[in-house]
DNA sequence: ACAAAACTGTCGGCCAGCCGACGGACAGCT
DNA sequence: AGCTGTCCGTCGGCTGGCCGACAGTTTTGT
């Protein structure tokens, strides 16, 4: 699962490294923890770069939610499509509607290669996450999950352990899975017992065979 | 299924509409039946132009594969996702290195919104592929693809019958829904012994109750 | 015209994993 | 302390639909 829910953890806040030309005309904009701020069907669409907390984009059908992506700090994102983006915690971002944004495209092509950047992350995300959907097994997208959390953000220990901060709960991993709690929690668990990994407290997990896992999400 | 697998049907090839402007710098090449022309992981990403014959893009697992779309003449794509490319006829198309359009697009600003167009076709295409993948079972993905079809493609004739002209048989369908020939199969003999629709030889579908199709297509 | 190849219909076995349910662990409050 | 809300682990039942198999049918090639 290759999704981005997790860019590369750097100390200082990435949404500084944004270059200066590119804010040009967005508006700054606070949410409470929890607002809803888009949905399928607003007229409004609108381009956004996140300046702090975190954003919850997902799908939702009829009993059921799929998250595709946790936006952070220098995120950039377009509510072009049909999702719901929820703040998950207290966010500040800015905004720009997609009219205005597309004239500024069309006077300083130098956004261009940016807005193609953004799409084409979006297009890959999608893609890698339809062929989870139809090709792997929870246990495999799971196992691919993990590994791609260690590998962004992950921290070598000794003896091949990784130590890998998760600040998602189970059930928020199940719902990037498109799968259950429930299933999720016992892959966990049994993986711990084979030895694989190691659990510390609610948000910090240990890997002790990253070969393992990898192999686990190489399968069917 | 909002698959892009038929843009409307128009008695002229819509790629006479394309403006002329836009292939310029765009080399003419012939694909004969059966070539693949690409897959994931090539290093030349390209931007093609359907004139005639017909593509299909998919994604290929362990033992099985997913059709995200059919290309037609007049069609834009481009091999910047991880996709297998392949011509399932004869097929002459219209090529240019990703770079090269790159440049292109940085020099001559109206092709952007064409671009922009494309990209969110796509994503908008990947998104519904996922919704289906995600929430719905494979009846209401099979339900909202003949209605799709029939939207797009179809003629009413008298009684509230739609004639709907199907160029792909039952294993093609099934790919495109993520499913299996004989799920389908079944499926289109039973709504038929319901009434619901009819088969004329292989190739032509009447529709006798849209509105039950659509409430088929509407459940979870 | 005839063989070969490609499609289609149908059946039964089988299993991944969803769902509901329930009990335990660990917060914060007051 | 208790009370309440949120999260986690585990179990058993149930089912959608995949898979293999095979027979019948249409299309294609020569």
């Amino acid at each position: 699962m290759e999704i981005d829910a997790c860019p590369p953890a750097t100390a200082a806040n990435p949404f500084h490294q944004i270059p200066a030309g590119l804010l040009d005309g967005f508006v700054r904009h606070d949410l409470a923890r929890g607002c809803l701020f888009a949905a399928p069907g607003d007229v409004r669409n609108q381009v956004l770069i996140i300046e702090s907390g975190r954003l919850r984009v997902y799908l939702a059908g009829e009993s059921r939610e799929l998250s595709l992506s946790f936006l952070e700090p220098g995120d950039i994102y377009t509510t072009h499509t049909p999702t719901y983006v929820e703040a998950v915690s207290a966010t500040t971002l800015w905004l720009m509607d997609t009219r205005v944004f597309a004239r500024k495209l069309a006077s300083d092509p130098s956004v261009t290669p940016v807005m193609m950047r953004v799409l084409g992350r979006l297009l890959a995300n999608a893609v890698n996450l339809i062929e989870d959907l139809a090709f792997r097994e929870v246990p495999a997208r799971l196992a691919r999950f993990l590994t791609g959390m260690a590998e962004r953000r992950g921290r070598p220990l000794d003896g091949g352990i990784w130590l890998v901060p998760l600040d998602l709960g189970t059930e928020d991993i199940a719902s990037l899975l498109g799968s259950t709690r429930q299933t999720v929690s016992s892959l966990l668990n049994q993986w711990e017992r084979d030895g694989i990994l190691q659990r510390q407290g609610r948000r910090v997990l240990y890997i002790h065979s990253l070969d393992s896992l990898r192999r686990l999400g190489a399968e069917a």
